[in-house]
RNA sequence: GCGGGAGUAGCUCAGUUGGUAGAGCGUCAGCCUUCCAAGCUGAAUGUCGCGGGUUCGACCCCCGUCUCCCGCUCCA
């Protein structure tokens, strides 16, 4: 199946059996927003449930907590996000790329730097030991001129970007005739200012309010709230604290279905940890992370880690855990080495003390963070995506199922009369009221029995029970498998070592 | 934001050189049925993405706009 193609066909089936639906429809829609439905919370749910149990409730050393959308502005600052979330991007009209219009000129800068560099050893070599650097770039007429250049750049962009003056970063890339790489021209569009951060204003009159952001990222709520949460719950380094939560970023292109939305949820783990002792707890969660995905029997090939190169301002090690989705491997999960750069930059901006004291050693200092932040969004869609097929069956005919993992499905048992009469549905109906405070059922006795199974084959149901005329003499039904659609005859008994095996969040964990 | 493609019922789509809409599947009601969709009968469903223009008349032509997919771009 083509890539463009597999993708719309989730996206339609999605829709038609309630997982993911567009928001607003009716008002035409809104540019990557999306309302999950009846299945889809139901999946989504059971996916946070199997983080939140995993991360926190399995693990003594990790916390939890649910801080605010509404952050102090000031906390943005600290963040880096005011400086790195506003980027000022210019167009190539003729190649129709897209740059960042300071990296252009700082690309530029760096060639004149070269030149620069080149010039010097040159002369280097030249006058040998009597070589004085900053003698022969003052003489030289050339390497004078050039170096003057590379300092007026310079404070040039240090102007434009204090006064964030997007005029005078347009005029200076065309002032220095700067080509696009590809194009080889000078076709610009003008400078546009892109903000990646939603603004909103605190309190209702325009005189007393207070500008601030949607936060972009869950992370800060737990390092402002770092040394509070690590008293109360009595905490001792190493431990994490962890946080489920929406996330705002204004994405210049936010597209891909539910893979890149505007408004998304993240779930994150924040493990604080003595300085030095970063390399081996960022492997540690490397591992923990992969191994948790792979708990969940989607295949592994679909699973790979992707180390970053380049580095963000907070981090010295950075891997991202990337999912073979329907456009290709892309990022899922992120673990961060972050260093201390978030507390300190708090500590620093706030002038409050965010240390950690150890009474063995009768010291305190900043610990260093790792960080694991995996996006629930792109999580549901990894296992939407690797679980629908469809496929052809021996008598010509095709079913599509959604092989989701059984622990996670968004109804577990499907309960069904074979037919709507002799005391069938009443006999379902006992069923579905025993078992639905264990598991999510479902109740249909709608249509010929081969039609509802491939109903519930499309919502991803691992079992159905069908009630028929025997059950009425015996008490035993038919178990009909999602996967294999093999049937057996079960008895109550069977069926509840089924439901507590099998059919729980809790069986992925004990694994 | 650029380029390409698309938008008609819940889904997939058809639609006569412009005369205000159809099919299949699905849904609902009933019948029939003892285990893998497609037996029977009946029914509902659309301001043809939205706004404007041309026209006696627009799903169709023109302009604008929104949304979706793909490529680029961007991505803490």
């Amino acid at each position: 199946m083509e890539d463009g193609e597999s993708l719309k066909k989730i996206i339609s089936h999605s829709k038609e059996y309630g997982f993911v639906i567009p928001s607003s429809e009716i008002y035409e829609g809104l540019n990557a927003v999306y309302d999950y439905a009846h299945n889809g919370v139901l999946l989504k749910n059971n996916i946070r449930e199997y983080w939140w149990k995993s991360m926190v409730q399995m693990n003594q050393d990790i916390i939890g907590v649910d801080s605010a959308i509404f952050m102090h502005p000031k906390t943005w600052i600290a963040s880096g996000h005011v400086e790195a979330f506003n980027d000022p991007l210019i167009d190539n009209k003729d190649s129709k790329k897209r740059y960042r219009a300071d990296v252009l000129i700082e690309d530029y800068l760096e060639k004149q730097r070269n030149k620069l560099n080149k010039e010097v050893l040159k002369a280097k070599k030249k006058f040998g030991d009597k070589f004085d650097e900053n003698e022969f770039i003052t003489t030289n007429k050339r390497v004078l001129e050039l170096n003057d250049r590379i300092k007026s750049i310079n404070e040039r962009m240090a102007d434009g970007f204090k006064n964030n003056n997007l005029n005078d970063i347009e005029n200076l890339i065309n002032e220095l005739e700067i080509k696009c790489p590809v194009s080889g021209t000078s076709n610009w569009t003008e400078v546009r200012q892109f903000n990646l951060m939603f603004k909103t204003n605190l309190g209702a009159s325009s005189d007393s309010n207070m500008e601030l952001y949607l936060r972009p990222e869950t992370a800060q709520g737990i390092f402002l709230n770092y040394l509070t949460l690590q008293k109360t719950s009595r905490m001792k380094i190493p431990f994490g604290i962890a946080q489920i939560g929406k996330a705002f970023r204004n994405e210049i292109v936010a597209r891909q279905f539910i893979f890149r939305m505007r408004e998304f949820e993240q779930m994150e783990m924040q493990f604080f940890i003595k300085p030095g002792t970063q390399d081996k707890w960022y492997k540690h969660w490397k591992e923990k992370r992969m191994e948790w995905h792979l708990s969940l029997g989607i295949e592994k090939n679909n699973y790979r880690f992707h180390d970053h190169e380049k580095l963000a301002h907070y981090a010295d090690a950075a891997s991202d855990i990337e999912f073979k989705f329907p456009f290709g491997f892309k990022e899922l999960e992120g673990i961060h080495s972050r260093t201390d750069f978030d507390l300190k930059s708090h500590e620093k901006l706030s002038g409050k003390k965010i240390q950690y004291f150890d009474t063995e050693k009768n010291e305190s200092y900043t610990p260093f963070v790792i960080e694991t932040s995996i996006g629930l969004d792109r999580m549901f869609l990894s296992v939407l995506s690797s679980s629908y097929s469809n496929e052809n069956l021996e008598d010509g005919s095709s079913r599509v199922v959604l092989k989701i993992p059984k622990q996670i499905a968004p109804v577990k048992i499907a309960v069904l009369p074979l037919l709507k009469k002799d005391g069938l549905p009443e006999i379902a109906k006992e069923l579905l009221n025993e078992f639905s405070s264990e598991v999510n059922l479902s109740y249909d006795e709608k249509d010929a029995i081969g039609r509802r199974y491939r109903r519930q084959d499309a919502i991803g149901t691992p079992y159905c029970i069908t009630i028929d005329h025997k059950t009425l003499e015996d008490n035993t039904f038919t178990l009909r498998d999602r996967d294999s659609m093999g049937q057996k005859r079960i008895n109550k008994d069977e069926l509840i070592n089924i439901v507590k095996d099998e059919l729980t969040i809790n069986n992925l964990l004990n694994n």
